[in-house]
DNA sequence: TAGATTGTTAATCGATTAACAATC
DNA sequence: TAGATTGTTAATCGATTAACAATC
């Protein structure tokens, strides 16, 4: 039924928003929804809704619409949330903790099993449920436990180092909060970039022109 | 010069990468660089670095190429980095204070001027150079201080609250972390999204169809 | 059955890439 | 001048939207 033959970009970032309105509605207790009904609160086109999941099976009943829930469940189901990717997060500094204790790994395919700092002022410390550890024995661990992925949290500076030693551990998945390009370092790598900075000037661009229409 | 008739999403989302691979150019030593070179450099194509900056003029030489700083301080300017729009933190748990400490918010066009949290325990902390004050204040600092932008990192359910309060004290422009559409309520509002656990969705997605190529 | 709404094909729109004349 | 590289137009590619036949 999935006829998984490379789902464009602009599809796949789209899916965990239908994923957020659905269990919105779903919440709601909502029962059956129509594209045309579900693009409206969604600010996009019927024919885009329907585009976009039939690249994955005929989820719809003609005439009728689409269940909420079973909807829902199928997206989840796509996107694979029901993984238990093994990740680290590298850098307990601000931001790597505030992720480490803000976000619900499980709920999103992910297993947060450690985390890493090479500033001794910072190892041992409790970070949630998690200790932080040595970052030189990053290697031995990953290699171990099968580690899936790494979120890094690390300056600019030392991202390149991390990156080497993660990727000759193993590692191929990188959620990326630092400004450093991977994809171009390792082109195998599966690389989700955050570039929080990049955002946040792209916003001050917006300002800047928004009065002129 | 700047031919500023709408330039797309696009082009604009890519406007900070050039910036931060321009800005490490400079930092290297290198005074000129041909579109070909930074394309490679950047992994995009030579058309689209020439298509890309010719939006806002014509800042190369024929036959020479363009001067590295001066490019960058070309897109300085057009991004209006030198501005000092003046935003609001909303939110001073994990993730809002990281990001107050973290983010060099001075570069970026902005100043922070700022924080709020609606949580006694919090109201009187210290934030880096601010001290968190009490969301009552919210409506009466914005409009004296004429705020131009605020930073939510506040819990889905109290968004929606904060955003009409801070839209009815003149706030028009938004860093908005949590999962609410803002566009759909205002759409004259300036918003920019970062929906951390949609990113993470999408990494999980493409982990699990990395290997199918 | 009649009405509604999907799944899917075709048309349109926009963004990316290629090509090349202009020019330093 | 000859060589290099831009600025810009034209061609291609992909993504979005519109239309409608299939069908519940």
């Amino acid at each position: 039924m999935p006829k998984n033959d490379s789902i464009s970009m602009s599809v796949i970032r789209r899916l965990p928003r239908y994923y957020r309105f659905l269990s919105e509605l779903s919440d709601q207790g909502v029962d059956k929804i129509s594209s045309t009904k579900l693009a409206q609160i969604m600010n996009v086109t019927a024919s885009q809704v329907r585009q976009d999941l039939n690249c994955f099976g005929g989820f719809g009943q003609q005439g009728y619409g689409y269940s909420v829930s079973g909807l829902r469940d199928e997206i989840k189901r796509i996107l694979g949330l029901n993984n238990r990717y093994r990740a680290v997060l590298i850098g307990a500094g601000n931001f790597g903790s505030a992720i480490a204790k803000y976000l619900d790994f499980e709920r999103l395919g992910f297993t947060l099993v450690a985390c890493f700092d090479r500033d001794e002022q910072k190892i041992g410390e409790q970070l949630g449920e998690l200790t932080v550890r040595d970052a030189e024995s990053l290697e031995s661990f990953c290699e171990e436990e099968h580690i899936d992925a790494a979120i890094l949290c690390v300056p600019r500076t030392s991202v390149e180092g991390v990156l080497d030693r993660l990727y000759a551990s193993g590692v191929r998945s990188f959620w990326n909060f630092s400004h450093y390009d991977i994809s171009t370092r390792y082109p195998d790598a599966v690389v989700e970039n955050v570039h929080l900075s990049d955002s946040l000037m792209t916003l001050c661009y917006r300002m800047n022109n928004s009065n002129q229409e």
